[in-house]
DNA sequence: CTTGACACTGACCGACCGGTCGGTCATAAT
DNA sequence: ATTATGACCGACCGGTCGGTCAGTGTCAAG
């Protein structure tokens, strides 16, 4: 016997709608529905409510889990851990993640978008494309000297990725979001170069450029803190961002 | 009872003379002893011959360890695997290294110092210091892209180094040797300077421009694995040491 | 030959890990 | 009230790991 198990259209909607549940229905993760719309108007015989919004509970989890990632590693993260951190018994993660592979490559994608989402609503709010870039550049650095645990985030990150090429079928997902980090500088860039600030010849040069901006910086933080600290961050990127901006932007 | 280990001081030498030893003896790992040099002859009653140069020993092991490591990662790397490479067993590893950590620390020194010695006397071989900085960059280059587990070696180093930075005692000349892989493109800089080939504002800034070349090396790595190729390596090296040369150096 | 320090070994240990599964509970439908 | 089901849980399982230790082999001194 095989059950058709599809999702309640509205479900998400209602959930939403209802964000603040009451505390012993949000403890056990439950999400109430709005009265008023009984299930059975939107549903045929084969569907069924579901009581919560697994999506967004799928979401908490691997948030929840790149917490602890962030300060351990992956490896060093049992089960048990991630499931203390997001207030759920182990089997329960079971429940969203077939393995813990796949929950890792879950929490990183969510991760990766929640970085570019942060970098693109940054780069909307200046108009000037130098600036822009030259924030851009600023806060991406801010970021990892804020808190050191982010680069053993960013590292953690890059190997997981990196010993699971093969798996494609999790990991290509991510492998796309690289893309889209390199996409933001592109359009800073080309942005800059219609506005007649920045010289360059054609969109080629501009994602060359953007290429090597991200793996440059993300190579810095890396040496930066491998080596202890032994040399000033910031002198560092200033003296990349100066021929950038002087040389090859002009 | 505290028993005082001393290192028979010509033991090295001794070693070293008879490198070739019998191979039954061998693969006891242990190494014969010169005729004619009676150890009683150098010690006093207090010091005992050893029979195995210890501190050879203890460097094929790391070394046998790091083969390993770089094609599974260190904590998938077990210690019973690490004894079946170096042909010991696993007991006697703690007869060298007091835990796994001590172990891989010990392990990535000896990486790194081979990387170090490798560069420096390719330096060495060549005269034209532009030729020299191309060719320290494409070898270095083609070490990664000749095989990929260079890539994912190199960034488990980087992820052991960071989760123990607290754990100064063995990582500290960990980080000591990164100064090292700096020091060598400062040199090639500075001796272009002095043959009037590159033109840069003193020491300080050849020190600012080799930290940045290679970080940037190692990210642009990093990103084309993690990316999953989706952009010419070469093409982006180049890019950066077309700049590097044309407007940094001249 | 005996002795004793040294070097080495692998069976063994307890801790822990990823993953499973039988069972509980709250709610919805009847 | 009863039944069905989605959601959740943690005890449990097979297996692995880092680390230990009692015992063996080796060699040189006595």
């Amino acid at each position: 016997m095989i059950h058709k198990h599809v999702l309640f259209p509205l479900a998400d909607i209602r959930a939403q709608s209802n964000p603040s549940s009451s505390l012993s229905l949000d403890k056990l993760g439950i999400l109430s529905i709005v009265e008023g719309f009984p299930p059975s108007l939107f549903r045929d015989f084969t569907m069924v409510a579901k009581l919560v919004n697994k999506d967004q509970k799928r979401r908490d989890i691997a948030q929840a889990a790149m917490g602890v990632f962030s300060e351990r590693g992956f490896d060093a993260t049992s089960m048990n851990l991630v499931a203390g951190a997001a207030g759920v018994g182990k089997g329960t993660i079971y429940e969203y993640f077939g393995s813990k592979d796949e929950m890792i490559a879950a929490a990183i994608l969510i991760w990766l978008e929640d970085i570019i989402e942060g970098a693109r609503s940054l780069s909307q709010r200046i108009e000037d494309p130098e600036l822009r870039l030259r924030t851009f550049v600023n806060e991406s650095m801010a970021e990892f000297t804020r808190d050191q645990s982010a680069i053993q985030t960013s590292i953690s990150v890059f190997q997981v990725v990196l010993s699971n090429l093969d798996n494609s079928q999790w990991f290509d997902p991510i492998q796309s979001a690289f893309k889209e980090t390199w996409r933001i500088i592109v359009q800073i860039i080309m942005d800059g170069h219609e506005k007649g600030v920045f010289n360059i010849h054609g969109q080629g040069e501009a994602e060359k450029i953007a290429i090597n901006l991200v793996a440059y910086l993300d190579g810095i933080c890396l040496h930066y803190y491998a080596s202890g600290g032994r040399f000033d961050l910031m002198t560092q990127v200033d003296h990349y961002m100066e021929y950038l901006l002087e040389s090859s932007l002009k």
